[in-house]
DNA sequence: TAGATTGTTAATCGATTAACAATC
DNA sequence: TAGATTGTTAATCGATTAACAATC
């Protein structure tokens, strides 16, 4: 009983609840496999194999009602609870990370911030006061926050990466452009906006940049 | 010959790329798939079969030389050259696009910064004038401008989107919380956040948020 | 030479898809 | 009822890994 359920799986839920708040917001209380699928680029088989990981949430020549659907994602994906989340790293990135408008609704709020710079320390970031990293531990550790959005200088990703985990933090995001050295258990996802675009240039013509050589 | 690359041995160049380049800046000028794999995490037999799709860059006995494979990754990945780009939204995360510090040496350039609201038009980002989005299509037609980071609101998007495609824009990172509908043959990279969150969660202890409950 | 490591083949593993009985 | 769509099984497809001859 309760066999893993593949990470890849895990992966897409958060697509199908976005998908699925979206036709919500739209009026729309039914939806389907097919129609689902369709708005997603994904087979319908697909995502009626991924849901049965589950339950059984649909009804055979109906579809899934969108709303009762929404509800058993977010517990899946624990997220009938708000996550208390740090930020770490004031700088261009901290702050449009903090100013962020998606994170309220969609299940996470930005708790903490906080920087090494003096001179940021103090400021206020959408009504967050940055606190210095010294105090980072404790804090965290006191809150028992369990999730940060890594937004530091490359240089010093990983040792701030080691007091995140010290701190307690289980899961991270992380924003700098290195593999992190994590504890087996804490969970890391990485966004590097280079490293998607040279999986684009890949498939682009480079001659028509210069199109005149 | 030339049988299709997969996507998916695609989509870790960069990560070998970004792994090497790390490496040569430490100084060390010869790696193996073995050590490669550690740090990324990936398994030697999958670094020299994804290799092994393009030619034979290594050596029996000593590994690969690093700035030799960086070169023939750079030239894989149409990295040769430098991609000019365009990003869409000067806002918060707008902002922090346009100061990041990495794209210059990994083959990127901001060329232009296009916004919608005449309080920003004109102003100074990182050394890039915020042009009127009305411009935008003229501005990057006439420059063959082939890749744009689309950081408008939500609700603009998938106008915004359209609005590029027109310009002939061909490759997409998009920032905005959607699935962009764009015509075959534009390539679409996504980040977003909260999407990477929630798969995070689904691992995390509910329980520990509140650890007194 | 002995040790190391490649590129490649074949085996394994896992994920996706097609198909359909069940049923709303 | 007839049409639509689910959940699930089996088949297919593709990706990863193990193993090893070749060779530096």
């Amino acid at each position: 009983m309760a066999t893993e359920i593949p990470d890849i799986v895990i992966g897409r839920l958060p697509l199908y609840l976005r998908a699925l708040t979206h036709l919500a917001e739209k009026g729309q209380t039914t939806t389907s496999s097919h129609e689902l699928g369709q708005r997603l680029g994904i087979s319908s088989a697909q995502i009626r194999k991924d849901l049965s990981h589950f339950g059984e949430f649909g009804k055979q020549g109906t579809g899934y009602h969108i709303n009762f659907l929404i509800d058993q994602l977010r517990h899946i994906l624990h997220l009938n609870l708000v996550w208390s989340i740090a930020i770490v790293g004031a700088g261009y990135l901290g702050h449009a990370l903090a100013h962020y408008q998606g994170f309220e609704q969609r299940g996470f709020r930005v708790a903490w911030v906080f920087d090494n710079d003096p001179q940021r320390v103090g400021e206020t970031v959408n009504g967050v006061e940055v606190r210095h990293i010294n105090d980072m531990i404790a804090c965290l550790r006191e809150e028992h926050v369990q999730m940060a959005l890594l937004a530091v200088p490359t240089e010093a990703a990983q040792e701030t990466a080691d007091m995140l985990i010290e701190a307690g933090i289980t899961a991270i995001l992380s924003y700098a452009p290195i593999n992190l050295k994590v504890p087996v258990g804490v969970q890391v996802q990485y966004s590097d906006p280079v490293v998607q675009m040279q999986r684009m240039t890949y498939y682009l013509n480079a001659t028509a940049q210069y199109p005149e050589t």
